[in-house]
DNA sequence: CTCATAGGTTTACCACGATAGACCAATGAG
DNA sequence: CTCATTGGTCTATCGTGGTAAACCTATGAG
């Protein structure tokens, strides 16, 4: 289950080749450098150790995601859920919640996704 | 804003702290052996991190929190959206519904909570 | 008295995530 | 040819979270 969990450092890195994918590998060094000061070989450490993990690929000098956003997306909230919220939905929510208001357009998406999601 | 961030072995501790709060000091440390496997200078270190963090006290060899369960979630609700969703509740809740189906009653209740952050 | 137990503090080790310097082969422009 | 650039690898440093051994004082039971 820890399938796809990701650093710090990794999911920057990765926040940055899903926005640019196919990229180019020295292009992204240039990218990496402008936008997280990063020196060419950590970027090379970082595209193989990623890589390693099947969470990338760098083909040609090509680096492409192997991973879609959605799925780490989906696992990073649940593994807060579990680890915060005894995986509940409704305990999340209600902490999120507190202070933070909805605007009436995000609340009818929000009951919308609910019903969508109600077997 | 990093004002309630905590470590994943910190978290595991006052996650047995806010459950048994106030608790005498040695009792915590022969809970902690038992359910984290730690020994006990190292439970008593964690005492002194998170109480110079402000997170919780220790007098009179009573260990109490103080912050409450339901800050510390709102903030990783709201780090998790702000790291990956763009803010975004929907986004995560898009994200966190993929499979995962909901029952009639938890979708009530999740509707009548957004019905309540409605301004 | 003595000794076990409570209630700690001080100091230190280690794994590992984060970062990078040094080095190298291939290649294409001048 | 030569030399800069591309496209990397290999190895190393450093901070720090996680964990604990060693040590210390106070105290109450026997």
């Amino acid at each position: 289950m820890g399938e796809f969990k990701l650093f710090d450092a990794e999911y920057k890195f990765l926040d940055i080749i899903w926005e640019l994918e196919p990229i180019n590998s020295t292009e992204l060094t240039k990218v990496c450098l402008r936008k997280l000061g990063w020196k060419k070989s950590t970027t090379y450490t970082m595209i193989r150790k990623l890589s390693e993990r099947g969470f990338l690929k760098n083909e040609n000098a090509t680096v492409t995601a192997l991973v879609k956003r959605e799925q780490v997306q989906k696992y990073e909230s649940e593994a807060l859920l579990e680890k915060a919220f005894d995986n509940s939905l409704p305990a999340f929510l209600a902490a999120f919640l507190q202070d933070n208001k909805l605007s009436q357009q995000e609340a009818e998406e929000l009951k919308e996704m609910i019903e969508e999601a109600t077997k």
